[in-house]
DNA sequence: GTCTATAATTTGATAGAC
DNA sequence: GTCTATCAAATTATAGAC
């Protein structure tokens, strides 16, 4: 139940948003959306066409804030492993689950290309914007030469998302911590690497 | 619809099986196992308990064989990396996604102890199975003595989980592909480091 | 804007005939 | 074993009062 501080279109914004993201687009009934909002059906359907509706614009905010968290931590001036480094350990819900690469298992979401567009295009950002920020660590000389962008940033968002599928199968945030560890030291022994080289 | 070749009960714990991996727990009814299986009401609610009962079989069926392929590939001889590169480019139909990982998305799997175990319990045998054949190849030589083979397991299993992520949110198999490359890259020049060092 | 009927369909299961 | 009713509850809306 959200604050009545906000008007109720808002509510049912809030409260879709945390139910794609706990059970996704299929497990989620319009009549739990409106009792998380603390609205009726009326309210709803007043301010939105139906589940389709409010989840579109559910999914499009949810992946507009992920885009600006992960670029406000690749943006910041300093080393490519360094902020690679601060987006993969930044805080995160782990047991929850990334809500965008969440919505890829649901096949109604994947079906229609609506919903399923803002979870492409996110994480076809993701992968992009990290691939950037591993080429300017290349071109600085503090990544080896031999190390490919666009395969090492999907491998470092692959890292995330599945880091994420281990945490909720074992119940423990654990296995992603190892999971990132694990990438992060071998994109060290790179960056050694490379300082070799240039010596 | 499966072959009538086999019995009413095998063809609902396929049916069972093929929908879990489709639609999830959540997405999927009775009625639409019935359909697929070529199997009526009476003939589900006299094999199984129910809903929950069909889909535990399913999914203890779908574990086991699971782990029997991926014992398969790394229990042949060769090096470590040449066996965890094996697993990890053996046929895989990438953009269905991984019909265990995809379980731990489903709140009603999650949500249950009899559900969830064969998942809980797969993936945290793999990650240990890999950290076994990875301490081997640390011990032969083949990979850096820095490498910490729990740590990287967790990668290893995670790229693979997040590879799917990825490459069903693109539509297409590729940015699976680059992620494993990537990680085998990052691997691989492990591996040549130890060889120098051994120089 | 929000509420309370109302309703067609689907869900998940039971009962009992064959 | 398999089939066809039957059923209570949930789903996803629409209609119309306030």
């Amino acid at each position: 139940m959200y604050s009545k501080g906000v008007n109720a279109e808002e509510r049912l914004i809030e409260s879709t948003r945390a139910l794609l993201w706990e059970r996704g687009y299929v497990g989620t009934s319009p009549k739990a959306i409106q009792q998380r909002a603390g609205a009726g059906q009326g309210s709803m359907y007043h301010h939105f066409a139906g589940k389709h509706d409010l989840a579109l614009t559910a999914i499009r905010r949810t992946a507009e804030e992920l885009r600006a968290a992960a670029e406000a931590r690749l943006s910041v001036p300093g080393t490519a492993l360094g902020r690679v480094t601060a987006y993969l350990r930044r805080e995160r819900d782990v047991l929850k689950g990334c809500p965008v690469g969440r919505l890829t298992q649901d096949p109604d979401v994947m079906a229609d290309p609506a919903l399923r567009a803002p979870v492409e295009e996110t994480l076809a950002w993701l992968r992009a914007r990290l691939a950037q920020v591993l080429e300017e660590g290349r071109a600085a000389g503090e990544l080896d030469s031999r190390l490919d962008p666009p395969a090492t940033a999907a491998t470092i968002v692959a890292v995330l998302q599945g880091g994420y599928v281990l945490a909720r199968a074992s119940g423990t945030a654990d296995p992603f911590d190892q999971a990132i560890s694990g990438v992060l030291a071998l994109l060290t022994l790179h960056a050694a690497e490379a300082a070799r080289h240039r010596a």
